[in-house]
DNA sequence: CGACTGATCAGCCAAAAGGATGACCCACTC
DNA sequence: GAGTGGGTCATCCTTTTGGCTGATCAGTCG
């Protein structure tokens, strides 16, 4: 199986690189720095799949890069692979076209497990992320991630198009399922729980 | 010179392990996974030098690893290898003895200098975050640390042991150096700028 | 010494946020 | 077809927060 690593971090690459060449089956077709470099490669390549970073400096995050790569002619497997894990990343990876989404923290084993699975056609999640109950309503983390960028209510209500009222009742509902009772510790606990991230 | 290598992920650790290795001069002497081996495993091995992550999942961080590192009989110099950056880490980094603080996102070569720097009796930071002057000062990190975990300006007080009314003015000097006005915008534009970590 | 910064505190007022309650609509399920 | 959950809105009231002004005290630095 040939796969491009996407990873800003030249180390991540080495250790992808590295962990990769010694299985027998894989091979690392290329590297890429950053999301642009990731597209590039993944049309040039042609790769059977794309080891996926989502945070990458500069330019365009995994992200977007995996929504382009999907529009490429013949696309490869986009499997996500990050350090952060929050719902709202992963449904976005999910609509993204992403493959699956794991942890860096995955033991090698089970990424290369992973991997094989993926080039069969199944999609895939890290484990500890299929244990997740949906805490929050999609609307819910909306509210969230706005809170956490510092808006005020009346922002809030602005941006998304409804009335200040509503959004108490949404930080209200908020509050109460993460037994909370202000909005910074809102936030402060949905990153711990990683419901959003910052 | 010989390298113990501290960090939770096997990629990082597998990245390190192959780049170092590829240099000449460098030898990885072992590898922890969490901040208990790194102690256990700079005691035993007698490492020159220690590869510290700061985030290292359950048991003691790299931080609280790093002082009892120091508290060894010969203690090695520690590096922290890490990928996020705030003041309050890299001043808590110094208090506990570390030699250095560099970023993953560090090219290798740079890696390397700064490696060969602190072997040779230099400290060492990575540039970027030399070129950081203090925007706030000790009191006012305190201030936002406590903020980022969700106390009331009575809560802070009471904390911090002193009145409601000088943590008031405190977050108001704070919200005029940042260029915001509420205390949730203070936070995000915190983390933003690497001043506090959540 | 005087100027400056950081930390401390006070009082006043306006704006924002939070708590409680009740209500309506829609989609889905048992 | 009654119940459930999510989303929407409103009113009333209390608490919290933020803006403003002004003040004292301990260091530090020319």
């Amino acid at each position: 199986m040939r796969i491009l690593l996407a990873d800003d971090h030249p180390v991540v690459r080495a250790g992808l690189s590295a962990l990769l060449a010694a299985q027998p089956g894989f091979t690392v077709a290329g590297e890429a720095a950053d999301g642009d470099q990731a597209v590039r490669q993944a049309a040039w390549l042609e790769p059977d799949l794309v080891l996926m970073d989502l945070q990458m400096g500069e330019g365009i995050d995994g992200l977007e890069a995996t929504r382009r790569i999907n529009a490429l002619p013949t696309p490869p497997a986009v499997v996500i692979l990050t350090t952060y894990d929050s719902d709202a990343d992963i449904l976005r990876a999910q609509d993204a076209g992403a493959r699956g989404y794991l942890l860096k923290e995955t033991p090698p084993q089970e990424l290369f497990h992973a991997l094989r699975e993926v080039a069969a056609g199944t999609n895939t999640l890290s484990p500890r992320l299929l244990r997740r109950p949906a805490l929050l309503s999609q609307r819910e983390i909306e509210i969230l991630e706005l809170l956490a960028a510092g808006r005020s209510n009346r922002e809030l209500a602005r941006a998304m198009f409804i009335s200040e009222a509503t959004v108490k009742t949404h930080l209200a509902h908020i509050y109460d399922k993460l037994g909370v009772d202000s909005r910074i510790a809102a936030v402060r606990t949905a990153v711990d729980r990683r419901l959003i991230r910052l």
